[in-house]
RNA sequence: GGCACCGUAGCCAAGUGGUAAGGCAGGGGCCUGCAAAGCCUUGAGCGGCGGUUCGAAUCCGCCCGGUGCCUCCA
């Protein structure tokens, strides 16, 4: 199979080929663990997830890793260079008020000013946000998913050798800076190379540090600062790693080589992040490329527009599948769908209408599946790539993951009738390898979605309603079966009526 | 000002040189006590203007609009 990606450093679709087939080495920027992660962080994170998925499924071994941000960085956007407050600090107030208000329980956070237990919290609930959403990289923490924090040792050497190699220098305010000017591949991935770099465009650099540097486009590697939280002793005094240096660190130790195949992260990761990783990661290793792909998601939007602190939209995935947007409890695999359903390289609009769109599709999935089950009766045989359904979803795919095409491919395959079950169950089940929403699942193919059980549910029978409407339908009591119905139907089932009788099922949005 | 990405029916979205996939919603029909689900059926000439070509949504140019980035936001 042809695999084609569009990389983001030669800003061209190119064949995929692996550096060591078969395997395959992806590094992704994780989020940083200071607050509750929303779903346009889980967009990204789902690409990847995607990406990983699909080269699995081609044959490759695919070894992941991603980074947890827990090095307290500070909250002034517009003062880049490390000023304004700790965000460590912020988090800190905000779990204190959270506990006061009993919003988080008193247990999860012992001692909200530790800010490693703040980062454990953060770091808890991104992973089981993840587990819900079926990313398979959550089942590899601690192991693939690593903390910054335990990774200082590594960016200290990768700081000592760019200051050995001449590509850093400690600057007369104490701080060690990147020499962009010893690195003249600057802006090759963003194309704001070093001529075009508007000094303080973007209003996020301080003209105190900019004094200090050789070029306004040094970045900082490591900054001695007592007042910083968290803190590590080192030769250029106790502070803080940069923010950059921390991917280049953990990518080199996690996935054990120099180079590696694919570096995905969001859009907004281009510039600085990633220009700047590969400025450090080549400077020590000496290397033409750190990651030979670059792939890069784009952002998501709420109803249309950015999502917005003060309009709300940012939601987290709780917020999701506890009803936030459709009024009733939403199925993981239905957020999982709607988040991978738009090609990764345009904005994709979260919308209600979406959701519901999703949970119809994610639904039709299931019960495409469930038909399968019952007519394959407990027959169990495998298929390969060959299977013409898997064949075009997965060259689909293999076009810099065509997901809307490979979702015809299966649309127009469940439409048609199936003639033998127990192959479409294995091809389905392949298929379901890479979209795993139907159902979620978890490292070991144990489903994990659980819709949230909604607060009336208890008090509900559904069966019981389901056989009333049956008696009554038998009687010709149409005013009690309907009522009945509907009763169901506001409770957020969904309710049919066939010669085998009526069952209900709850709304997967 | 610089560097990029995107612009196809009400919505989501494929197609990258030969007369517009797929999904959702909507209309009509079958089924149903009525519904729901399912099945059948139904709609656009591709942001605009020029150019290349026998032929362009697809290539080139310009313009318009949206988005991201221009030092710690996925």
């Amino acid at each position: 199979m042809d695999i084609r990606f569009y990389n983001t450093l030669t800003h061209q679709e190119r064949s995929f080929e692996p550096l060591e087939p078969p395997d395959i080495r992806i590094y992704t920027c994780g989020p940083t663990v200071y607050d509750f992660s929303h779903v346009g962080n889980f967009r990204s994170f789902l690409f990847s997830d995607l990406l990983n998925r699909f080269l699995t499924a081609a044959g490759y071994n695919v070894i992941h890793a991603m980074n947890l941000t827990d090095v307290g960085h500070m909250t002034e956007d517009d003062v880049a260079d490390g000023a304004g407050e700790d965000k460590m600090a912020v988090a800190a107030r905000r779990l204190k008020e959270a506990k006061k208000s009993g919003a988080v329980d008193a247990g999860a956070v012992e001692d909200p000013d530790n800010p490693y237990e703040v980062a454990r919290y953060y770091a808890k609930s991104f992973i089981e946000d993840a587990k819900k959403l079926g990313m398979k990289l959550a089942w590899d923490y601690p192991g693939k998913v690593v903390h910054a924090t335990d990774h200082i040792t590594e960016m200290q050497q990768l700081i000592q050798k760019l200051v050995e190699r001449d590509h850093a220098y400690v600057a007369e305010d104490g701080v060690v800076y990147f020499d962009v000017g010893s690195f003249p591949e600057y802006g090759r991935l963003s194309g704001n190379d070093i001529a075009n770099l508007k000094e303080g465009e973007g209003g996020r650099i301080s003209a105190e540090h900019q004094a200090a540097k050789k070029h306004p486009a040094d970045f900082f590697l490591w900054k001695p600062d007592p007042h910083h939280i968290m803190k590590w002793d080192s030769p250029w005094g106790a502070g803080y790693p940069g923010w950059h240096i921390e991917c280049s660190a953990m990518a080199m130790k996690v996935l054990e080589r120099e180079v590696i195949d694919i570096h995905t992260g969001g859009e907004d990761n281009i510039f600085p992040h990633h220009e700047c990783e590969i400025a450090q990661s080549c400077g020590v290793t000496g290397h033409e490329d750190f990651a030979r792909f670059w792939m890069h998601p784009r952002h998501l939007f709420v109803e249309g527009e950015k999502m917005s602190k003060s309009k709300g939209t940012f939601y987290t995935v709780s917020d999701v599948m506890e009803g936030k947007v459709t009024g009733r409890p939403l199925d993981p695999g239905v957020l999982r769908f709607e988040l991978i359903k738009t090609h990764y390289r345009a904005n994709s609009n979260f919308t209600e209408k979406g959701l519901h769109d999703s949970a119809n599709t994610v639904r039709r999935l299931r019960e495409f599946r469930q038909n399968l089950l019952a007519g394959a009766d407990s027959q169990v045989t495998e298929v390969d790539g060959s299977h013409p359904a898997v064949e075009g979803f997965l060259s689909a795919l293999a076009d810099d993951l065509n997901i809307s095409a490979a979702m015809a491919v299966v649309f127009e395959w469940i439409s048609q009738p199936v003639p033998d079950p127990v192959e479409a169950l294995a091809a389905f089940d392949l298929i379901n390898e890479i979209l795993n929403v139907a159902p979620v699942s978890d490292a070991t193919g144990k489903e994990v979605d659980l819709l949230v059980r909604s607060k009336d549910e208890s008090k509900l029978d559904p069966e019981a309603l389901c056989r009333g409407i049956d008696e009554a339908r038998a009687a010709k009591d149409y005013a009690t079966a309907d009522a009945l119905r509907d009763e169901l139907v506001a409770h957020g089932y969904e309710v049919r009526t066939s010669p085998q009788g009526t069952t209900a099922t709850r709304m997967l949005a």
